[in-house]
DNA sequence: GTTATCACG
DNA sequence: ACGTACGTGATAACC
């Protein structure tokens, strides 16, 4: 057989109407996508379906798999001796290694298929999770241009400016030590220089910033501290390991994980393109190297408060889901209802109370964490917290029955279905347990808003390829889709994008999409 | 490998 | 009486 007609078969294998199985295929339609082939049709990911079966699956290794979920009597043939193969059967081990693996695999479709239908599984599985492997795939092998010149430029500064601080500290701190080590650190703070220790860790005491703002007054050398931790992270996190990751075309190419989460969310790593500096100016300036390629340009879009919005439709909160229509600034529509002002009698204090208040809510706090935060007293926690449920009655009862259930059953459930088990509902340990009940009040609102943004996402890459258009996403972070393209086609592609993004779910209350573009991610906010 | 810290949504 | 906001990943230090 010719190479060619190799490859013809292969690609007619890859779109059988069948579908293709595989254990963590997105890496493999990858690997298929630098060798020019098509996406191929996929009838089951199974690790993806061990996902959706227990998002807290502890590995993925088939072996164990298979012993879980497998149902005939299945041994796995004995690992090859690399030493005796060694001479001339390196592609051959390499061979053994995928024909065991997709034996593995084909032994567990059908007990998994058999799961997914027996849990409703279906739709997540075979509308999002499985359409959405190609969705990825597309978006880790194109990857995200960045400007060199810029990044290297920023690295270089910061490095300049790390030597400069670690000068002034040790001068400050009349000794030599390494700034990066807490331990050293806790030695010159609380030993040497007599200072009075806040917060405790597991091992000693606390030097993160939060316990160094309060001691800013007590030694000139904590503000130097200060800065030097934020541009140590700049540098050593994104300066140097940024450069370190670029690859082919000047685009770095990260890899998107489907299997990590508990909550149906997405995570980025090598690099995690997720948590790039942004909430800082000193940081933003790293957006400023993530480039479309000449004559493109980048177009970004974010939904508006989604996680918000989930918790206005699935608690039907008629107060909440008003605000949300009435399109206002939700944190001050927010904070007239909690303190019984108008809208425009709401002070900047008070908007950012009720800012946190309403985070707070997405993470399931209590009063007493909610005091932490404002760093006001229980008691005014408590009576914020009351006017909140006061103004929006049916938000708490939400929380309150979706604990519940989580407790009868063992696992909550999102509105598409994604289970989540939670153990710690039945822990000992009155701590461990209302862990528990933060976490199952949590995984259902991160939860939709993971299910709507993969909608969106395998929706927009559809529409993209049926208009026929060459943009394309490169980037996505949790709720925020970053595409790049052509720039006469940036006013399509905003459009069809908006249009996408605000019809993935039809909600009580509508979706919103805040869109921009420009040449780099920084000028696209 | 674990711990502390800190970047993001 | 107690004391944690939820979900991630990278880095450097240290055992
Ligand atoms: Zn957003
Ligand atoms: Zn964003």
């Amino acid at each position: 057989l010719h190479e060619e007609e190799i490859k013809r078969l292969f690609s007619d294998f890859l779109q059988r109407k069948s579908g293709i199985v595989g254990h963590g295929l997105k890496k493999i339609v990858r690997s298929l996508l630098w060798e020019n082939y098509s996406p191929p049709n996929i009838y089951m990911d199974t690790q993806i379906a061990v996902y959706l079966l227990n998002p807290a699956e502890a590995s993925y290794a088939l072996p164990s798999l298979v012993t879980q979920y497998g149902e005939r009597n299945f041994t796995i043939g004995e690992k090859t001796e690399e030493g005796q193969l060694d001479l001339d059967g390196g592609p051959q081990i390499a061979q053994m290694e995928a024909a065991q693996e997709a034996l593995c695999a084909s032994v567990l479709v059908e007990p998994l298929q058999r799961a997914i239908e027996e849990q409703n599984l279906m739709d997540l599985n075979n509308e999002i999770e499985i359409p959405l492997i190609i969705v990825l795939a597309e978006m880790e092998y194109l990857g995200i241009k960045v400007d060199l010149a810029r990044l290297t430029g920023l690295r270089d500064e910061l490095k300049n400016e790390v030597e400069e601080i670690r000068k002034i500290i040790h001068e400050l701190a009349g000794e030599e030590f390494n700034i990066n080590s807490p331990k050293q650190l806790q030695v010159v703070l609380f030993e040497n220089l007599g200072l009075k220790p806040g917060k405790k860790t597991k091992t000693g005491y606390s030097t993160n910033a939060q316990t160094l703002e309060k001691m800013k007054d007590d030694h000139p050398v904590i503000n130097h501290l200060l800065k030097y931790r934020e541009v140590e992270k700049l540098r050593s996190t994104y300066g140097e390991g940024l450069l370190a990751v670029v690859g082919e075309g000047e685009r770095i190419r990260a890899t998107f994980h489907q299997t990590v989460t508990r909550t149906g969310r997405l995570s980025s790593d090598a690099p995690n393109l997720h948590n790039i500096p942004v909430r800082t100016d000193k940081g933003k300036v790293f957006r400023e190297a993530f480039i479309a390629k000449e004559d493109w340009a980048l177009l970004v879009a974010d939904y508006n408060q989604i996680e918000l919005r989930c918790i206005a439709h699935l608690s039907g909160d008629s107060g909440l889901i008003q605000a949300f229509e009435a399109g206002e600034d939700i944190h001050t529509s927010t904070a007239a209802q909690v303190f019984g002002v108008s809208p425009s009698a709401v002070s900047k204090a008070q908007r950012e109370r009720a800012k946190m208040v309403s985070y707070g809510l997405i993470y399931g706090m209590e009063a007493w964490g909610l005091a932490q935060r404002l760093g006001i007293g229980n008691k005014e926690a408590a009576s914020i917290l009351n006017s909140y449920f006061g103004a929006f009655p049916s938000v708490k009862d939400y929380m309150e029955s979706t604990v519940q259930i989580a407790k009868e059953r063992g696992y909550t459930e999102t509105l598409f279905g994604r289970r989540r088990r939670i153990p710690e509902l039945s822990s000992p340990n009155a701590m461990t347990r209302s862990l528990g009940e933060r976490q199952a009040m949590n995984a259902g609102i991160q939860g939709l808003a993971a299910d709507i943004f993969k909608i969106a996402l395998v929706n927009l890459n559809h529409k993209l390829k049926e208009k026929k258009m060459a943009s394309r996403i490169v980037l996505q972070v949790h709720d925020e889709v970053i595409l790049e393209c052509p720039k006469e086609e940036i006013s399509e592609a905003e459009e069809v994008t908006i249009e996408i993004m605000g019809s993935a779910f039809a909600m009580s209350v509508p979706l919103a999409v805040n869109i921009s573009s420009g040449i780099t991610w920084s000028e696209a906010k």
